[in-house]
DNA sequence: TTGGATATATAGCCTTTGCTATGTTATTGT
DNA sequence: ACAATAACATAGCAAAGGCTATATATCCAA
């Protein structure tokens, strides 16, 4: 395991311990798994709340993904209740969907608005912030949601 | 394709331009597929830095992952020309390896930072800045240097 | 009311990223 | 010098998230 020499006499060290660091990797590969899911419903909520309807061609083609792969991902929507699927009448979000669609996309909204709040341009944030969203966690989500409120007043 | 109505008066609408919003979506995914790479160039050279040495087992545990899962993507690093092998004496950056260790570790330090300067704790800065530097842009990154240059002034 | 356009479903394939189990090889302490 | 230990390699599996090609079902306009 590289134990090497035990006797180090405290060896300045850019390093963290090995457990803190695997903590923030298994967290950063878990909030990967959520992320899809988290754009599904949030699109979903968007586009229901738009038009009225939220159809397969629709969001696969917002995703810039291909119809069978929202099929599928629409699957498992349905198996992990947030959504409800009527036959040619698009999708629709049950109540634990349209939380967490509420959640995602007023974190998400917090994200882009914080960006742009420190000069990044609004195409940036945008792009920035579809991505970071998923990786922001409650403590630093009021950090950001406080700083932008000051610079706004 | 849902077309509906076609002499909509410009309706107040949350959504973005389908084409941009893709955009979004799709460089979220493709900041997605480099994620690991950075990762392990990142940790790669600090265990160089700081033993001398970054063996397979070191670098599981790190990460939080099974000793042949490392030993797969190591594959896949000296594929794409970012290390070197040397049995049993662990993996090696190539020029290109440290060229890209040095931008993520400094995207990584200034993402942290930045997120302390914010008020966010040690602890939590650490976690998220493991997950949002993968979708920093280099405009982004500027901005949080600036500010957070700033605020310790 | 019916045929064409549109929407959805399904099959089969691929890559990535993870795992466990197990074999092999190099290093090292005695 | 050599056996024990530690490091590494490999096989085989699975789930997630993509894709294309193609079949089927519904809707709607003429
Ligand atoms: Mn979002
Ligand atoms: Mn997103
Ligand atoms: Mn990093
Ligand atoms: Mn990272």
């Amino acid at each position: 395991m590289n134990e090497k020499n035990s006797q180090t006499i405290e060896v300045e060290s850019s390093l963290v311990a090995p457990d803190t660091q695997m903590e923030s990797f298994k967290q950063a590969r878990h909030n990967r798994r959520s992320e899809l899911v988290e754009d599904y419903v949030e699109l979903i909520a968007d586009l229901l709340a738009d038009g009225g309807e939220a159809r397969q061609v629709d969001i696969a083609q917002r995703l810039g993904v291909a119809q069978p792969t929202v099929a599928k991902m629409l699957k498992r929507l349905i198996a992990e209740g947030y959504i409800q699927q009527r036959p040619y009448r698009g999708v629709f979000l049950t109540s634990i969907g349209k939380e967490l669609a509420r959640v995602s996309r007023e974190r998400h909204q917090i994200v882009e608005a914080f960006l742009c709040s420190i000069g990044v341009s609004v195409e940036t944030a945008r792009m920035d912030a579809e991505g970071i969203e998923h990786h922001v966690s409650p403590e630093t989500l009021e950090a950001l949601k406080k700083f932008t409120a000051t610079v706004r007043a």
